[in-house]
DNA sequence: TTTCAAATTAAACAAATGATTAAATCATTT
DNA sequence: AAATGATTTAATCATTTGTTTAATTTGAAA
């Protein structure tokens, strides 16, 4: 247990402000104050406010591909083992990260610029490996429509997680058990789904 | 094609500008400037920038709930025709309106209270009905994996659109036809999940 | 111990921002 | 035409906000 360098703690700071409140919303004051540093460290540290936020943006990124990309690319992994796999670890890492997708979604949305330069040239889907397996498992299915039907049925759930407890359908506390049970059937559904 | 009135102006300025960049983003006098209004205008209809945005809120979440909630309730319309239907009302509403989803997704997260007046007592699903509905079908499913099925299919390509682009997976021009193509196969979908 | 760059601090600056004020204009009624 | 209330405008106010500056402290090297 290392103590946090005074850089950790501002990333540490702002990670956790900008993804829950996005960046127009948090100030400069609040991330020195959640970080306890004095404000001007920001900038020296840092620069600016915008450049602190896309080092935050650029990880948090990361650690939403990261989960899928090298899975899906990697040909010695079969069609079944990928699925359960992200399935897998996108419940754990989100059931830990909440905010992380709509964060994501959003400022990839609002903010589109800022992706470009992170994303550029970066292979995200390994298509020819993925549409070799989906022929080999007998699915008629385009790889987008599998990308698609992959992510959405496990992230949607907590993309729109306050539309399910505000509408009672789920209850907060049972939420988790919800995105569990159903990570267990995505290969079930997938192969449904695709016949 | 009335002229629109001073408050019209101003409500399409802000729900256009809201929407685009979310609540903090969004400067009151960008706002007049859209609305080609005197910045005090805006405080003489709606007393504050925040009462406005509420009031942009409630309108898009409304719109966004309208093309389901109505049939989801209404026990004379079979499933699979609530199913088509929802399918083909969202494609159809998210194409004209891509950013709706989310933006309402991320501000329910972001600014959960603010959805607590809108959403009160608002009978979202109609539990018993859909629920009746599915065992009539054969369809062991809950309801809420039902919702969270549906929904997620319909609406996911919608949110996460940006990261499909980026990847190449759909390219911009091809996107429309991508989500035309899935909403046809929804009902087919559903049911073999549901086998 | 002295030196010196790196790290930290308090204070301040300039611009942006939400809101208000008071005067001017407009439209409708008398 | 005069009067009256509703609408619109330009100017201003008080804060907030991102950033910078200049001084101080810290810690390691000489």
């Amino acid at each position: 247990m290392e103590p946090l360098t005074t850089e950790q703690k501002i990333i540490k700071a702002a990670s956790k402000l900008f993804t829950q409140k996005g960046y127009a919303a948090t100030k400069t004051r609040e991330i020195a104050e959640e970080a306890g540093i004095n404000l001007a460290l920001l900038n020296y540290y840092f620069g600016s406010k915008e450049r602190l936020y896309k080092e935050v943006v650029k990880n948090k990124l990361w650690m939403l591909l990261e989960v899928m990309i090298p899975v899906l690319s990697d040909e010695t992994v079969s069609l079944k083992e990928k699925v359960e796999t992200i399935a897998e670890n996108y419940t754990q890492l989100l059931l830990e990260h909440e905010e992380l997708p709509i964060f994501i979604l959003n400022e990839w949305t609002v903010n589109e610029d800022l992706f470009v330069d992170i994303t550029r040239d970066a292979r995200l889907f390994a298509k020819p490996v993925i549409e070799k397996q989906l022929k080999e498992n007998g699915m008629e299915v385009s790889v987008p429509d599998f990308i698609a039907n992959l992510l959405s049925l496990i992230m949607f759930s907590f993309v729109a997680k306050p539309l399910f407890i505000s509408s009672g359908l789920v209850e907060e506390e049972e939420f988790a058990d919800f995105v569990m049970r159903r990570k267990e059937k995505i290969w079930e559904w997938i192969t449904k789904i695709n016949q």
